[in-house]
DNA sequence: TTAAAAATATGATATTTGTCATATTAAATA
DNA sequence: TATTTAATATGACAAATATCATATTTTTAA
């Protein structure tokens, strides 16, 4: 089993707070897992019992609308945990978790970090820094959402994919959505998402290949998403 | 100056962890204020550096978006906290908080706040647990304005006013907004906004008279919303 | 490899929502 | 109270977006 000293997870997350002992009690109850491109790491409504960190991988965190349709709330990548809310809240997660690649991950028992929140009060406050920073990010989404048209989301939205989690050698977005999960970020119609895309194609502003989306005038989209 | 000890938010927020100790150091540093309708509490970008206590009340918390329009994010009411995220954050306020009616609030310094984090974990979990609250709430929230109609938001926003904030003695919603308010709580047009309320009237789902809405078929309204 | 299934793309059209103009009513204030 | 100003209301129209149909391409799996 490997050690939580060196991980990544450590050394972004809150867990980087964790002392030694801390960290070697933390390597012998942790478990790890290899999750598959669309695996689901937890569902909606389910009693997760701990959080996941994320080794590797990026996942989307879902919520089904009473339409049936799934949004995506969220994008979480390599150094981050998951499940924060739902063990502090004491409830079932309301969101679910699914890999948009393949994924290491490690989960540590609710029993083991609610220790820390008694004992660690630099961990506390980086964990309540976290979840204060997902509720700002939230709050911005939220009006967006609310105010912005398709096109500006869109465009937004391939800004974000782009500063977040980059480009491959070929330069093209390295988190590869399907146009249907592009369009439930942005909270649209599937068809719309596909046009919009065919139009900044049209103006020069990205190229299409496939799945790959490749961002060519960065400026023009930051302009079109105001 | 009025003790903190019997305080309404005393009663039902994170507060409810301190010790009689704490409490006493607490009324002797907070301070007292009346805020009348209309008035700003604070401003989003501004440094706050400490939290408000609602004892009397209700404020909208907004965010202007990139088009100039404010965004109504929350609403909050007596026996609630304002700040919390800003001040653990160490960041500027990301909301304006403003009064919708008269309001009693104190103001408890950041210096004293954090000095709680520390030595009390009661208290830190409540705070913990009431902005995951907040995070929670504010995933349902941005899920809606993705996927709803203007419509169902409408139906449901005014299904929440009268569950939250309840009815006066003529059975209309407590909590006055203007349309324009309300309009920024669903995200739309004021006019749209308008022209629904007008629809739902029609329809006998509501009644107007000025300002005042009272709800005569909330069965119907659920079913809108869905 | 080939057939079937799924994803992407695009046209035609309907629906929803926003915008502008203009009444009408209510509220503020001189 | 009278006058001004702001809020509410409604019509006419434009723009944005969704829906349905169908073609094309890509992916999956037999």
């Amino acid at each position: 089993m490997s050690k939580c000293e060196q991980c990544i997870v450590r050394e972004f997350s809150s867990l980087k707070a964790l002392t030694k002992d801390e960290l070697i009690k933390l390597s012998d109850c942790k478990t790890s897992h290899i999750i598959k491109k669309g695996d689901v790491i937890f569902e909606e409504g389910e009693n997760v019992n701990g959080i996941y960190c994320i080794k590797d991988g990026v996942c989307k965190l879902t919520k089904l609308s009473a339409n049936g349709k799934d949004h995506i709330v969220k994008l979480v990548t390599k150094g981050e945990l998951l499940g924060q809310r739902s063990m502090i809240s004491d409830e079932p997660v309301n969101l679910s978790a699914v890999a948009l690649e393949d994924m290491q991950v490690c989960f540590i028992p609710k029993s083991e970090v609610m220790g820390y929140f008694d004992k660690n009060n630099q961990f506390s406050m980086n964990v309540m820094k976290s979840i204060c920073g997902d509720l700002k990010e939230a709050d911005d989404h939220m009006v967006n959402l609310a105010q912005k048209t398709v096109k500006e989301r869109l465009a937004e939205t391939l800004l974000y994919l782009n500063d977040t989690f980059g480009k491959n050698e070929d330069s093209s977005l390295k988190v590869q959505l399907s146009r249907d999960e592009l369009a439930s970020i942005i909270g649209t119609a599937t068809e719309s998402c596909i046009r919009l895309l065919s139009d900044f194609k049209k103006l020069g502003l990205i190229e299409l290949t496939g799945k790959k989306i490749v961002l060519k005038d960065i400026n023009a989209l930051k302009k079109l998403a105001e």
